[in-house]
This record gives C-alpha cells, structure tokens and sequence, in this order.
DNA sequence: CATATGTCCTGAGAGC
DNA sequence: TGCTCTCAGGACATAT
C-alpha cells in the first residue's frame, strides 16, 4: 500500500516528466468502475493540454503533478500506481497524461481496486483542499519538538494517532508499525502517557524508518501490488521488524514473538519483548517529566 | 471539539 | 472443481 515511501519513489521515479508539454489527458476504455476523477477527464484535457510539468512533489501519500496554473493531484490509497512503462495488466489502467514528442509517451495511472482519485486543483483549490489546516506536516521535514506538539492533547493510542493525516502527513498502517518497533514503544500507548523523550526518540526512529524504506524504493507485499515508476518491485518487506510477521521470532531481540492486535480496525504487530507495555523501560540517563 | 464507525473497491485465500 | 465468504486498508462521510 503507497505510504510516505512508496509515494516518494512514485515522484522520484516520474521526474523525468519535468519540463515536458503536455499533449492531453485521456481514459482507456476499462471494464472496471473508473475512478474518481475531478473535474471530469474531458475537462482536465482541455485545462492541461499545452502547458508544461514544472514540478513533481509528494503532498502526503499523495503525488503532485504541477504546472503554471494547476495541480495534478494522484492519490494512490490502496493500489494506485503512476508508470512510465507497460503497467503489470492493460485491464487496470485508469488513466494517462499523454506528452508532445520525446521518451516516455505516457505516464499512466494504473489501478488495480480503483479506489485511487485523481484531482486538477488551481493553487487556491489545492489549499483549501489539503492545505495545512487539513494536513499535517511531512515527518521528513519537521522537526522533533514540532513533532511532539502534534499529538497533545490526544488520548488515542500512539499506532491510531500516527495514521491521523491531520497530525502528520504520510505515514500509514505498515511504518507506522516498524517505527513503533524500532523505538521500543508499545502501540496501546496513550499519546498523553508518553514522555518528552518517548516523542524524541519516536520522531527519530520514524525518520529513519522512512529514509531506509525510500533508499529501498518501498514494500511491495505478498500481493505484489506496489511497484516503481518502473514496474518494478520494492525490496523493503525484506527489512520489515513486525508488520505481517506474527507468530515469527523477533529478528531484533531473538527472544520475543510477533504479535498482532487490531487497533481502530486494522492491523498493528509489535513484538512482546521489544514493546513492552510497562513504563519501566526508561532508556537513558534523565527522565524527563510530563509536559501538559 | 475529539474520537469512532461504515463505506468504497477488487482480488487472494479459506472453507466447504 | 467452483462457489461463497472474509479480509486487506487508503481517505472520507457521518455518527457519537
């Protein structure tokens, strides 16, 4: 499932498509329901035919495709993909935005459950949409004091807060998971029963998990949905500490088991070692006292 | 206001 | 073998 990661290398894999002019936008014909696109396909052709790619960006999860007067927005949720080459099937392609002469032709949207959506925004639409008061702001770029300001005065359990677009932008249910993992916090934890310290190292273990799975290009799981720009597959499953690992031995500790719970609906795994529940596991030398 | 739940959608896998 | 059922989880609408 395109998360932070797996969006990014989405971006990174189309940059190429800078400063080439748009000839049109079109639908293939596609037996499946279509996805959501708005304004309509016709409409968006005629808005983005002529103008050039200025910039590629990651909002989020979400893929930001900019030119002088709008924004393509792609939200990949579940199995959405952007390709530069032939997709994994004709069947699921969604749609394409069609170049003036050179290299790659199309860029295509490709989608397997159809539930990604497409959106042509002007700036102002694009604020008012998923501007700052509606999404958080990207792990990658904030900094570990603002990071914990994100979370106060929530009472859900920390996995449930990190999946909360509103805080921050762009984690999902699989890193949200690992860097839980990685930092030895327990993801029943209550967002107001942690520590200044707790934040720090969360903050610290989330960026890194991130940047590791970016230099990876992304998980592509057992379903072998997710692939790069490239139709080709991720290789940060095989780094994966937790997540649809249950029942396995911990590959950090050696000695706790892989467990999975449900938390708000979806899957969380944590290892009973690792991740204890208690507080007592206190790493370092202050503790540092509860901020309200 | 914060939090909880139902919905969308297709394909894989389980169970019979 | 082939049918039916459940589950996977992004974002968002609606309910509490």
């Amino acid at each position: 499932m395109p998360e932070l990661p797996e969006v990014e290398t989405m971006c990174r894999g189309i940059a190429e498509i800078v400063g080439r002019r748009i000839a049109g936008f079109e639908v293939p014909e596609c037996h499946y329901r279509p996805i959501r696109i708005q304004p309509a396909a016709e409409e968006i052709h005629r808005k983005l035919s002529g103008s050039r790619v200025t910039e590629v960006r990651r909002l989020g999860k979400r893929v930001v495709i900019v030119t002088a007067t709008h924004h393509l927005v792609f939200e990949p949720r579940m199995t959405g993909l952007v390709l530069l080459t032939d997709p994994p099937d004709e069947t699921h392609l969604r749609g394409a935005l069609r170049f003036e002469r050179g290299k790659p032709e199309r860029l295509w949207f490709w989608d397997r459950r159809g539930l990604s959506t497409l959106h042509l925004l002007t700036p102002d639409e694009l604020e008012r949409k998923w501007g700052s008061d509606v999404l958080g702001p990207d792990p990658l770029t904030i900094d570990p004091r603002a990071f914990e300001g994100r979370f106060v005065g929530c009472r859900r359990p920390v996995k449930v807060a990190l999946l909360d677009q509103a805080r921050i932008a762009g984690v999902g249910n699989l890193y949200a998971s690992e860097a839980l993992h990685a930092c030895g916090l327990h993801p029943e934890l209550l967002c107001d029963q942690l520590h200044s310290d707790q934040w720090t190292h969360l903050h610290k273990a989330l960026v890194e998990v991130l940047l590791t799975a970016i230099r990876y290009e992304g998980s592509t799981l057992g379903d072998g949905t997710y692939r790069n720009a490239l139709n080709q597959d991720g290789s940060y499953q095989n780094e994966h500490r937790v997540y649809a690992r249950d029942g396995e031995k911990c590959r950090t500790c050696g000695k706790g088991t892989i467990r999975r719970i449900v938390q708000a609906q979806r899957s969380t795994f944590f290892c009973e070692a690792c991740q204890p529940l208690s507080r007592s596991r206190k790493r370092g030398s202050g503790k540092v006292s509860r901020r309200k």
